[in-house]
DNA sequence: AAGTGGTCTAGACCACGGT
DNA sequence: CCGTGGTCTAGACCACTTG
């Protein structure tokens, strides 16, 4: 818990829309409102309601006030760097992880340009639901900042350890989306049944210095593979 | 030109890191230097570099300063609701649109509970680039929001049409991104080359009064789709 | 201790929508 | 006209990094 009012009155204002206390096309209460309710200034009150807005809770429309809008929210996915653990559970389905590699390399030259750093930790894992392994993840991380992994903590969360045991501070990833050719490697951990492609997702995270520590690929069955966006228009 | 001073400050310094002014991993001036150089308030220099932070330009880092994000700009691509015309363009590639329909059709009940309205418009449009047929495009749009519609628009832009001709404001969509069996609709508009799988990615795009006007699937043959992202991560 | 970004305030003026 | 959100200001205090 911080000491930010906006952030409260964000989580506030998000509490309140999804237990539908606000109901999708009607409007909240103005910031003129919402600055007497929480006893603040009225910029604090708006970076509350951006934050909304950019998460897709709210439209604000000038002359008007602050839509709430109909979202979706059961299934937020891959989208806005949520790991695999985080996923499932919110999917409510039984998951599991199988551990196939952890070991520690050094490099291959390719991933040395893209994280400055050549020695790594290679850990490959399955994510099986439904008792069908789907999702085959190869995750290479830096070994300066993650000095210490083991099978346990891959089978978890390592996204987990790293945050709330090591205090690194995940902040931002690039990411693409492409499809391709299905590896013998993916004909053997996953269960393809015949498919010949695989929906690959390439990134490389960084901390909140802004320094790269992790490259990874996550190469999904194609028909489980699902995405779920938000976008904004910008000017 | 709209007379905002913080969207002045934010596209003058996109414009000065995307010519490699500020390279990439070096640091912004200060936002005290900022409020100086442009002579404003420090909030307003906030306001500018929180924008280029959101689109992943820089990464703000306390106590130190505002870092340069080496991205790569050559290829923003389906993210962020660019419309075809603008993508292609970003590409330097030769492009051009095949309109197979363009018709008044009076709902299929299906469509009237996206949108809520049940007159509209249907596009469908085939996307050559390099002499071959690689996406296809089918939209449905509000005929109340939409009164007119004609061939050649539908060859041109259909977004800049709406935008600058109708003064429609396009502000966010709600988007899913799968892969489906190819129907034979597919493989008669579109040069799969036996391919089995496309990419589907549906949207329902809404103005900037929060109503929703179109719907939209954009079918992608596998190959040639490619999907660029920056998330950063929420808390 | 000096410099950086993060939060918060109280007030001002503007642009837009509805009455 | 009033109420709404959009922009901008000048100043304050705090938290963190670096010398």
């Amino acid at each position: 818990m911080k000491n930010n009012k906006y952030q409260a009155i964000y989580q506030q204002l998000v509490m309140k829309i999804e237990k539908q206390d606000f109901v999708a096309g009607s409007k909240l209460p103005s910031e003129h409102d919402l600055m007497e309710l929480f006893d603040t200034s009225r910029e604090t009150v708006r970076k509350a309601l951006n934050q909304l807005a950019q998460n897709g809770y709210i439209q604000k429309v000038r002359g008007k006030g602050s839509i709430v809008l109909a979202r979706d929210k059961f299934d937020f996915p891959i989208s806005g760097l949520v790991s695999f653990k985080e996923l499932a559970e919110k999917m409510g389905r039984p998951w599991q992880t199988v551990v196939h590699e952890l070991e520690s390399v050094v490099d291959s030259s390719d991933l040395e340009s893209k994280l400055g750093e050549s020695e790594l930790w290679k850990v490959v894992r399955s994510r099986r639901v439904d008792d069908e392994s789907i999702i085959l993840d190869k995750d290479y991380f830096i070994k300066s900042q993650v000095p210490y992994l083991d099978q346990d903590i891959c089978k978890n969360s390592i996204y987990n350890y790293l945050e709330s045991e090591q205090g690194l501070q995940i902040a931002f990833a690039d990411k693409e989306v492409t499809v391709e050719e299905a590896t013998d490697e993916d004909r053997q951990l996953l269960d393809l049944n015949g498919l010949t492609h695989v929906v690959v997702v390439k990134s490389i995270v960084h901390l909140d210095d802004a320094s790269p520590f992790q490259y990874t690929e996550s190469r999904h069955r194609l028909d489980k593979f699902r995405f779920v966006d938000f976008a904004r228009r910008m000017k």
